[in-house]
DNA sequence: CGTCTTCTCAACCAAGTGGTTGACAACCGA
DNA sequence: TCGGTTGTCAACCACTTGGTTGAGAAGACG
């Protein structure tokens, strides 16, 4: 019943998908070369089934293709979804640095009319 | 390379506050302008408590900070928190682009030499 | 063929998440 | 002081998540 009805999209499966470390480090991994689920799930001290259930997570968000070769599936990083997290921050950093300008422009306004009236109206004594 | 137990930093909670689309969209509407609790849960359907939840969320992860203004509590964004999103992507695109550079070049070499030799070693037949 | 390797699927479990309602603290305004 | 506004805290609930174990599919290989 959400009044606007955001879906959960791929944006959220990709922040998601890098909320855990273990996952982050995954792919940080990939950007190395290509790895096997065991390869990639060496380093971490759990069972392989956790290691193929992250990599089914950043499969579904996009961030990951596995393919086959033998029993092996390798793992490879489809790096272009960073673009979409990377598009987003920017979006927003941009415009609130954008703010931030103009609050400085109005604040600075403020101290200029504050020093030529000098004067509040009615009740403003805390 | 880290066996070792990654704890749970900030980089997981700024990402996890924003794999949710309704904190996404708080954090959109605040670099438009500072907002209460009630005015930023006004167009989801949910309840305020609720929406305090996500705030609490937004301001764990650093990304929001709460003022006070008699009973309202002006909700802020820390802009800043978006540069460690943007390191951690920017660090692994750019080390993924350069693989890609990497990769491309051995391909090159390959084909150079499946040109000039010809000849794979013993059993690649199907 | 049988066996070992690599990996996935299924069932299960504890902990976390996002939502609810109810109580109430803090503050403004009359 | 009393009532309305704004927001938080606490308890609860359904669902998800990250982990487990067990079973077994799919290949390589002697």
């Amino acid at each position: 019943m959400s009044a606007v009805p955001v879906p959960d999209d791929q944006l959220s499966k990709v922040f998601s998908a890098l909320a855990d470390p273990t996952r982050r480090d995954i792919v940080a991994r990939l950007t190395v070369a290509d790895a096997t689920v065991g390869e990639l799930g060496a380093p971490y001290d759990v069972s392989l089934q956790a290691v193929s259930k992250h990599i089914k997570v950043l499969e579904d968000a996009g961030l990951v293709s596995r393919s086959k070769d033998a029993q092996r599936r390798p793992v490879h990083l489809e790096a272009e979804v960073f673009d979409l997290m990377t598009k987003w921050i920017e979006r927003y950093r941009r415009q609130a640095e954008e703010r931030y300008r103009r609050l400085d422009a109005v604040l600075a306004q403020m101290d200029d009319e504050s020093a030529a009236k000098q004067r509040g109206s009615a009740s403003d004594r805390p």
